[in-house]
DNA sequence: TCTGGGGTCCTAGGACCC
DNA sequence: TCTGGGGTCCTAGGACCC
């Protein structure tokens, strides 16, 4: 008998360098490294062929945001500092970022899907998960494949995007969210996985734990010092050892993912929690002797945060500060208020009362602002005004 | 040559109320 | 005066993800 529940995961193939590489063709199959700021901006010249910059000339804090294949073939991937990445990879292309245009894309690959699958759980700009059980033909079976109809919607879903956008997608497919996301990466890039519970030893539990969504770099290196690699070896471990290194509620959650065991449905709608803004300083600042830049900047991000409410139709109650100092030590504060703003006056009032709890002795390199406790603004407009009069 | 920006969720202590 | 337990809100920090 097939898994009654069929849950898809769908991930675009290096999302970001494959828009850009609709726009420039001719880096196809060259290193080339997504990030930074605007300063890398590729020339036209004279003869109509573009200049690219190059990694080893970059100078600045900015990470990787994403990498081609043959660049990552260098050593080189998403979170690395640029300066690092110059190291391994001097010759690779640099890109800015351009999110306005992934975003586009994005909402392309997104109506694509929805013709075939009306609701999914966004999750990202890249990525989404889609229950395919209830879509006509998921049941059924195809040349004596019974998993064929909902091999068969996949296939479809990947074709329909392939030719809205011109892009590559890996899809894994799954009786659950937490195993499709690990079956999308196994045949990356263009993939199709198909597992159900009967797959779980073969193909899940020789992969190392951190390919379970939820365990990252702490429970990954405490796993490790447990003499805990594989997927399998979390598997084997005793529930109760689980609990008592990890908590009731971790360690708990940690068995049943080893297992394969998430019921978890897909969420088709969401409501955002908190906005916020931030941004790195290209060199750290002091708060006495740089006060004019830090209170132009500490401006700029109200205003934008501000903008950012008011254009999506929120307000909020708890505004936030976060600092992060020259050692990389972050702090917050916060501070909720009596009603829900979206003025840029008021969070700047309650943001500079945050900024007074802190101690600014030392240099300082990022500065955010934040907002929390979000309800749409319409609603807020309701209390205001009351209900309407009904005579 | 360390480490961006935008999020979510969890924990934990203290205040405050019943 | 002491002894409770439960519930919710606020705040700070941290893990994790894309």
């Amino acid at each position: 008998m097939p898994p009654r529940r069929w849950i898809a995961h769908l991930d675009m193939d290096a999302f970001y360098a494959s828009v850009e590489l609709l726009r420039y063709p001719e880096l196809r199959g060259l290193p080339v490294v997504i990030g930074g700021g605007r300063r890398h901006q590729p020339q036209l010249q004279a003869d109509g062929t573009r200049r690219f910059a190059l990694l080893q000339h970059y100078s600045g804090r900015g990470v990787i945001t994403t990498a081609t294949y043959p660049a990552r073939d260098l050593g080189v991937h998403s979170g690395m500092g640029l300066m690092k990445a110059a190291l391994r990879a001097p010759q690779a292309v640099l890109l800015p970022v351009d999110f306005e245009r992934y975003r586009a894309y994005s909402r392309r690959f997104k109506a694509a899907v929805a013709e075939i699958a009306p609701a999914f759980e966004d999750r990202g700009i890249d990525e989404i998960y889609i229950d395919l059980s209830a879509l006509p033909g998921a049941q059924d079976s195809v040349a004596h494949d019974p998993c064929g109809g909902v091999r068969a919607l996949a296939q479809e879903i990947k074709n329909t995007v392939r030719s809205a956008t011109g892009l590559n997608c890996s899809i894994g497919v799954t009786p659950n969210k937490l195993l499709s996301k690990i079956a999308s990466d196994l045949d990356k890039p263009d993939g199709l996985t198909l597992l159900t519970h009967a797959d779980l030893a073969e193909r899940i539990w020789p992969l190392p734990v951190r390919s379970i969504k939820g365990i990252g770099p702490k429970s990954g290196a405490k796993l490790a010092a447990l003499a805990i690699h594989s997927i399998g070896e979390l598997a084997a471990m005793p529930r109760a050892t689980l609990l008592a290194e990890f908590g009731r509620s971790y360690g708990a959650w940690l068995h049943e993912a080893a297992h394969g065991r998430d019921d978890r449905p897909v969420q088709t709608h969401s409501e955002p929690v908190s906005m916020s803004r931030e941004t790195t300083f290209e060199v750290d600042l002091h708060a006495l002797r740089d006060r004019a830049e830090l209170g132009a900047i500490f401006s700029q991000l109200v205003e934008q945060l501000a903008g950012d409410l008011q254009r999506k139709g929120y307000i909020g109650r708890t505004v936030g500060i976060k600092l992060r100092f020259d050692d990389f030590a972050t702090v917050t504060r916060d501070l909720s208020l009596a009603h829900g703003t979206a003025e840029a006056s008021t969070i700047r009032l309650a943001a500079g009362l945050c900024l007074k709890r802190v101690d600014l002795a030392r240099r300082i390199r990022l500065l955010g602002v934040r907002m929390a406790g979000l309800q749409r603004a319409t609603a807020d407009l309701a209390a205001v005004t009351g209900p309407p009069h009904r005579p």
